[in-house]
DNA sequence: ATGACTGTTTAGTATTAAGTAAACGTTCTA
DNA sequence: TAGAACGTTTACTTAATACTAAACAGTCAT
């Protein structure tokens, strides 16, 4: 019940730019495809509501056509997939984790095409 | 309340060892230093109850003098640390565990060592 | 044979996250 | 001027997670 403005401004915003050519993007109408009420997604939008659970964050994603981390993010939470990712690899994951704290994105991304590397190759 | 065996069963085969030469480690004395109830954690060794939540499991784990990690793996649960790094980097991250899912342990021991590297040279 | 300490059982509670139904005022259209 | 659709408000609900207090039965030392 806390609130995260950032997230529910985004939200709106993406959601009216989509409504301008696409009436199925209401927010009555959007909610129900979401799977959410009406009543929740206004409180959401307008901060007075935390975001909802992630797997409804992903939907309003696919629905909007972006990418659902940008959406995740604002909303505080992570991607419940990566989790079971780390799951699958419950000791070598987090050290991996860890090592890389603090690793700006530039690196992170060479480390990614790195390892992207050696699986092709 | 689906309880989880393996987890119980090793905290308890923990537990018991450290007991032998600390009368520290009863049952009862063991869950007050937690901060959970001797109810509580009969249950959890016994496999009646889930695994107390991530932060217990933790202090479990300083108590026992063992590697969180362990436990937290037989708890099915992830360090709630490694959500936090990866909201300090949200795109990069989660791209990075994406790419490295299903690589052996040994590649992303690798993987760790090439970015341990990079931080000290 | 009592008190002190075990782990266990019975019978629940507390907290938090994640929402909802129905009515309301406004605007737009027929 | 009625009907339909919009976003919002009021007043709660539901479901899951994470536990707890108190009584109980067994063991051991005194």
């Amino acid at each position: 019940m806390a609130g995260n403005i950032k997230f529910g401004k985004r939200l709106r915003e993406l959601r009216e730019a989509k409504l301008k050519n696409n009436p199925k993007f209401t927010l009555r109408k959007f909610a129900e495809s979401v799977g959410i009420s009406p009543t929740f997604l206004s409180k959401v939008e307008r901060g007075e509501f935390d975001p909802p659970k992630a797997e409804k964050i992903i939907k309003m994603a696919e629905l909007l056509e972006i990418d659902s981390d940008e959406l995740l993010s604002l909303a505080g939470k992570v991607d419940p997939e990566l989790e079971k990712i780390i799951k699958e690899q419950p000791t070598a994951l987090p050290d991996l984790l860890r090592t890389v704290r603090g690793m700006s994105e530039a690196e992170l991304r060479r480390l990614t095409q790195r390892a992207r590397d050696k699986e092709d190759g």
